[in-house]
DNA sequence: GTCTATATCTTGATAGAC
DNA sequence: GTCTATCAAGATATAGAC
């Protein structure tokens, strides 16, 4: 993983803790919007909600992010920082990639707050002029590529069938883990998230890689 | 296909077409109804604007449809009836039936206008308290049952491999749908959707089918 | 069926005191 | 850094005339 969206979006909320008081201020206002941003959405969900959860007035809250966006692409900021520490995308094989995937699902499933607000807000960044519409669209992208970048050296070295459509498989990879996600956020005891993706993954991997008789 | 939501979230507001002219006047509104709903989203749309568009007062609106829930579950009502033209799922076999999403597939870029806005409100309907919420829940759900059901049977006569989980292929299949239309949403001319899905259900196909040499 | 006028509510944001 | 008070905008919905 680690995409990171260019800094053109970066939000003038976002310069660095500065004290270590004010930090946990501004933490605790991230989490509080977070969770409502979850359930709500970014649009529905009211700021000053927010600002009752950690006990501080809707001007006290603005004093922290001026505008709500500032709040909201904070939230986006933090969540690239911290998806850093997953998988080194540079040093995986297509293979061991594609199984990582799979140890992400299990990883996300000990932080459905963090899932859910994200599988939110990236379905809603799909509307007109929606402030993290850039965000999401950067990492979809990155993603995509990096993905379709993969397989192609695997299709390089002969470990995966020569006639892959990389960048359909790369499309495809993204739209499951979209796709379950939006399922898992409407009924979320309905299935079990980590054993479909698994089997997808396990299954294309079989389906991908270049059969041992042919191999180059 | 062929999917009908109960009637419990049926709006007052869908007594069929009375007059002739009436009808006329409630068809353009939903059509400029769902043309906002398609880019803004059903919360951050604005029935004032979708009455500019036909040409009418807010409250000339209001005249035909009492509240927006009633436009929204009005135009949910609509799709429900056209999609009963689509694929007969009980005469399908498996094979067939996943073959036919392809057509569906097909059939839907001619209609970028519906698959878009049903793509967005169902992502919308993920939040709390989204008046189509119980809509998209029962459809996903009878969906997903439905084509469990058809691969099992598919196991059943021998034709589907016996270890498949046929539960885990149907939210398979409905996440990748889902998920396409999200990413196709994001960026509509960046891959070719049918082209994907097409990919995507003949592997599975040849995944899930009995090898000849082991068929019952 | 459609309009003008209005009521009511919610929200994001600002001014200025402490 | 945080508050009270206030503003301004935008939205749904209603009242009542034509």
């Amino acid at each position: 993983m680690t995409i990171r969206p260019g800094t053109e979006i970066q939000s003038e909320g976002v310069r660095r803790r500065n004290s270590a008081k004010g930090a946990s201020r501004r933490e605790a206002i991230l989490a509080a919007a977070m969770h409502r941003f979850s359930r709500e959405g970014y649009q529905s969900a009211a700021i000053a909600d927010v600002a009752k959860d950690v006990g501080l007035s809707l001007p006290g809250l603005l004093h922290h992010f001026p505008t709500k966006v500032d709040l909201l692409l904070a939230i986006l900021d933090k969540r690239d920082l911290e998806s850093t520490a997953a998988i080194d995308i540079d040093q995986a094989t297509w293979r061991t990639f594609l199984l990582g995937l799979i140890q992400v699902a299990k990883y996300n499933t000990g932080i459905p707050e963090v899932v859910r607000a994200f599988a939110i807000l990236n379905a809603e960044s799909l509307t007109q002029n929606h402030p993290a519409k850039a965000w999401f669209g950067i990492r979809a992208q990155q993603l995509q590529a990096n993905i379709a970048a993969k397989l192609q050296a695997g299709v390089l070295q002969g470990d995966v069938k020569r006639d892959v459509d990389c960048s359909a498989i790369a499309t495809e990879v993204i739209a499951m883990m979209d796709g379950l996600q939006m399922l898992w956020l409407r009924e979320p005891t309905s299935f079990d998230m980590v054993g479909v993706i698994a089997g997808y993954i396990e299954r294309l991997i079989l389906d991908l890689q270049a059969s041992p008789a042919r191999q180059v």
